[in-house]
DNA sequence: TGACAACAGAACCGATTGGTCCATAATTCG
DNA sequence: CGAATTATGGACCAATCGGTTCTGTTGTCA
């Protein structure tokens, strides 16, 4: 087996840099010689490897998906705080409102956003996306009951929920340009209605 | 004065068709053509009255801010309950998401994160739009704290913006395709905070 | 060595992109 | 009427869009 000449590029280093040039500006806005500039692909090989443009951002999209949840489970396991560590994702998304550059949010609710609606793969893919982050943050809740951090009476579903919306809803309000003084006391506020 | 020959359009109106396309898809996936088409007009005269394809689009977002606005004062004024006017509103988000195709969501929204990071144009016409937004549901709070709905001791500054973060994250909720049963129970959380 | 596979690169494709320009038609004012 | 001013549609533009196909070449394994 294992036949031919073998790939010289590696498929998940490439996959990361083009989901970095998506993640910046968008799927629309990214055109095909952007991505062939940073991943260092010819035109055949990117079509050979990797489809189509959308077919590419479909496999960006599973790409970023996986390393997320990777760095949430390392960061929540790192964390002896359950609650904490959900304190401090909101606080991560606050602290880029002071990057005067370069705000790309979060790639899943930036396509949910763009073009979750007109591009049924694309839906898919953001509801999987989602759905796992979701999975990390009930996990960590299970966890802050436990920690008796949280009520054990609590409806974990809705508040999960509550706290992914409202994560969602900072991330806007960052690319608004909303300053993080007015954030950090909407952090507060979520935090303190989880209980 | 008032020299040449009269404008044949309307200018709200076919500014009104443009916001409706940029809306539905978003400033990058809308094409000249596609503006020439809804706003019935030939290209010398889009040109001629709005400037560029992103000066048109600058143009739509205060369109829809302004009517926007609008929109919200009428409900405002028409509901006895401030804070029920701002939980219908809410429920307004999680409705759309019923709908099978065409959930649109928020225009400023859309755009804070498609592109105001990238337009400077863009990220100042959102800003203004999300000011005259907040400012709208900063008089609400101010009617519920007034019909004793919220305690007097809160801070209407941080509750508008957490309110707001709320309503941002429902939307891309509905976006990412969540469930409205899911959703009812955010809202109330989120009303619930509101206090 | 020969079969097989991935490679780079270029040529090519029709369609579309946002944008400019101009001749002409329409209207108002002196 | 005639001059000034504006609107309009269409011709035209270079550039780019995503995508295909072809020609070799390079490398691996049996």
């Amino acid at each position: 087996m294992n036949l031919g000449r073998p790939r010289e590029f590696d498929i998940d280093r490439t996959l990361e840099s083009a989901t970095r040039q998506f993640w910046a500006v968008g799927y629309e806005a990214t055109s095909l010689q952007d991505l062939l500039r940073v991943m260092r692909l010819s035109k055949s090989s990117l079509y050979q490897t990797f489809g189509n443009k959308q077919q590419l951002f479909i496999q960006c999209l599973d790409h970023y998906r996986k390393s997320m949840v990777v760095q949430l489970e390392e960061k929540l396991a790192a964390n002896n705080s359950a609650k904490g560590f959900l304190r401090e994702f909101l606080e991560d998304i606050v602290a880029e409102a002071q990057q005067k550059t370069g705000r790309k949010g979060c790639l899943l609710v930036n396509t949910a956003n763009e073009l979750s609606q007109r591009i049924p793969e694309v839906q898919l893919a953001v509801a999987e996306g989602a759905g796992a982050v979701l999975k990390v943050f009930h996990r960590a809740m299970e966890l802050a009951v436990e920690q008796g951090d949280i009520a054990s009476s609590a409806c974990l579903e809705s508040l999960v929920n509550f706290y992914f919306s409202g994560a969602s809803g900072l991330r806007t309000m960052v690319k608004a340009g909303v300053d993080k003084r007015e954030l950090e006391p909407v952090v507060a506020l979520i935090m303190d209605s989880i209980k």
